[in-house]
DNA sequence: ATTATCTATAGATCTATAGATAATGC
DNA sequence: ATTATCTATAGATCTATAGATAATGC
């Protein structure tokens, strides 16, 4: 079970699991960052839970920031591929609405299983910095997408009264409501509750959002096989 | 301009306002905790911001978490003291879909006037703490509220698949958009566009939502005379 | 006498660097 | 020789208390 040795001076307590040094730090870091918070959260702390030195960490970052730049890009990264590949195939492979669904659905399963709810290091003050410009970028595109699915997929009444950067706004926070959820304690959550939300949001009647669904289901199985 | 002097000794730069010196370090405190998050703000930024020294916060507070109770609870206070009016003249006044267009038109309103956006404190981590568990239980009542007038005013479609609690969440998430809207920069938020979409979420057609924004209309405006 | 501030500081962190050490691998 | 850890620590915080001080108000 334990890991064998490698290169390098070994630990004064021996790592328990296979993971890389890096790995075991980013799994600790993230788990203490989403529970207290960045600032709230030492290096020590971190340092502990992997079972290294605090001075250990400098050998792998250069600080926590640079631990929460790979967290959030990481994170970030699956759904952003997601995106363009399902954003080509609109409207002839799927429609608007379908679209939608299917992006809600995937997002939401991601989010519901990603270790540690990490979705909440997105609402930490910390992430506003500077430092953090592209992931915002990348997130923004995210949203921006979410925008013009929902406005090709809106009823009209919605299409008149919402522009496309405030839909996007409102359909990312909706399929963001998991991470309160985690938060809460919640397991069993089924991503179909908050894609149907989401088409219904856009103003979409019950048999538009079952056909909805239906595309999304068409687009997601031929993507998996 | 400057306020009066008062008993005790004076400050070192005198205030150059009238509100009291708790109010000004509530207000200091909110706006760093806001910009910043709560451990990454010291008791010395705060006391820099009021212009008093650091030790002189101690008078009023026990520390940052006193501020921070305080500020929690004076902000959800009058979202559920509008609560309990609300939902009691349901359904003989207003129809549930009238209810909650309400209650959401006048928590945006309220989240977007707030200063500081201090909505924002809600999702810090800071907040799952043992401390403030009772502003975090009205919080919850809030929500459970949305939840019962969402499924009471919901579609059959939304009421078979998503149980009370559920909508609750996702509706309080919906008006809680104000959140990162304030700090993308956006000021000119129509409180309709979220309630609306609120209403649309729980499955409603486009008539049913225009008779819940007049039902909202009349259950505010007569509140307000 | 009471109030509201001030100055000064102890004690507890926390970050990040310097330099030593114990492995592997050439 | 390279790698990955270790020990030790400087320097910079940060919080919270003790005790002094300068107002007001009785």
């Amino acid at each position: 079970m334990t890991a064998r040795t490698g290169p390098g001076r070994p630990r004064a307590t021996p790592a328990d699991t296979d993971a890389s040094a890096r790995d075991q730090i980013l799994d600790a870091a993230a788990a203490l960052f989403v529970e207290q918070g960045i600032a709230a959260t030492s290096t020590r702390q971190i340092a502990e839970r992997v079972g290294i030195r605090q001075a250990s960490l400098y050998y792998h970052f250069a600080g926590k920031d640079d631990m929460l730049a790979e967290l959030l890009t990481t994170s970030v990264r699956p759904s952003l591929d997601l995106v363009r590949t399902i954003e080509a195939r609109v409207p002839d492979d799927v429609s608007a609405a379908g679209a939608l669904y299917a992006l809600a659905v995937a997002d939401v399963a991601t989010l519901v299983a990603t270790p540690h709810n990490i979705g909440s290091l997105y609402l930490l003050p910390e992430v506003s910095g500077e430092r953090f410009a592209a992931f915002r970028a990348e997130r923004l595109e995210l949203q921006r997408t979410y925008g013009r699915l929902g406005s090709a997929a809106a009823a009209p009444e919605v299409t008149g009264s919402v522009p496309p950067e405030r839909l996007g706004a409102i359909l990312m926070q909706l399929v963001e409501v998991v991470i309160p959820l985690r938060r809460a304690g919640v397991e069993d959550l089924d991503p179909h509750t908050i894609a149907a939300t989401c088409v219904r949001a856009c103003g979409l009647t019950a048999t538009e959002v079952a056909d909805a669904r239906a595309g999304a289901e068409r687009l997601l199985s031929v993507r998996t096989s």
